[in-house]
DNA sequence: CGTATCCATTGACGATCATCAGTTCAATTG
DNA sequence: CAATTGAACTGATGATCGTCAATGGATACG
């Protein structure tokens, strides 16, 4: 990080004429960018990263019930951003009966996991 | 990610009663939460996850005129996500005259990126 | 059957967001 | 000084978000 550099214009400014032309580009690529985006938005939320930690912590399945007490937060929020971390392909859930299982994914954090600690 | 378990309630559940008591807990503290959270939040959006890509790429500083082109987008509202950026202390800026400079920080997206791949 | 239970969905609310056109501010140049 | 330039700020608009009360649907039990 701490790699020293030329604070000057990339270009002598010709006046009326723009400051300089980009010498950089994004590595990441638009579609890869907005795949991540949206896995990181749907950690966004402290309560949905919150269960996410849970059901990673458990690697097994997490019947809702247990999960709604952790949080002050009515059942039907809860089940919001369960819906919100399912649609973001972070978590799936499976029905037994009565109950409602819910487990993280398998490498669903893996491409947003790799770009941050790379 | 693979532990299997017993997908049966953790309680017979006398009826008039709760399915459960929760035996599940988050290992992240609420204000752990929230950091991670607000971090990944500033990442929520493609523009500025390609923002900071560029920024980390490039070691150094960059200047705002060479971002804004990078983009499809005026330069108030990249001017917009890089205050995002830098509110959510995930990058920092520098003004050398009528230049403005931004780097990421150090160690900004470390919590983050350690809790994703633990 | 009827009733209780768990979970998801709906509709509504205020709050926040992404974006732009227009403007302001500071610094450089002539 | 006046004109120009790079970047941030302002205000506005439409979209999305987090939350809840109320409801609906499915399953289990007596």
């Amino acid at each position: 990080m701490a790699v020293d550099l030329e604070l000057a214009p990339k270009q002598k400014r010709p006046v009326g004429q723009p400051c300089c032309e980009p010498v950089v580009y994004p590595d990441v690529e638009r579609h890869e960018a907005e795949r991540m985006a949206s896995i990181a938005k749907a950690l966004a939320d402290p309560v949905r990263l919150q269960l996410v930690d849970v059901l990673r912590k458990h690697a097994g399945k997490v019947c809702v019930c247990e999960l709604v007490p952790l949080f002050d937060l009515s059942q039907p929020t809860v089940s919001h951003h369960l819906k919100v971390l399912r649609q973001a392909g972070i978590v799936d859930s499976e029905r037994q009966g009565l109950w409602a299982y819910y487990f993280v994914k398998p490498d669903a954090l893996e491409e947003l996991s790799g770009w941050l600690s790379s």
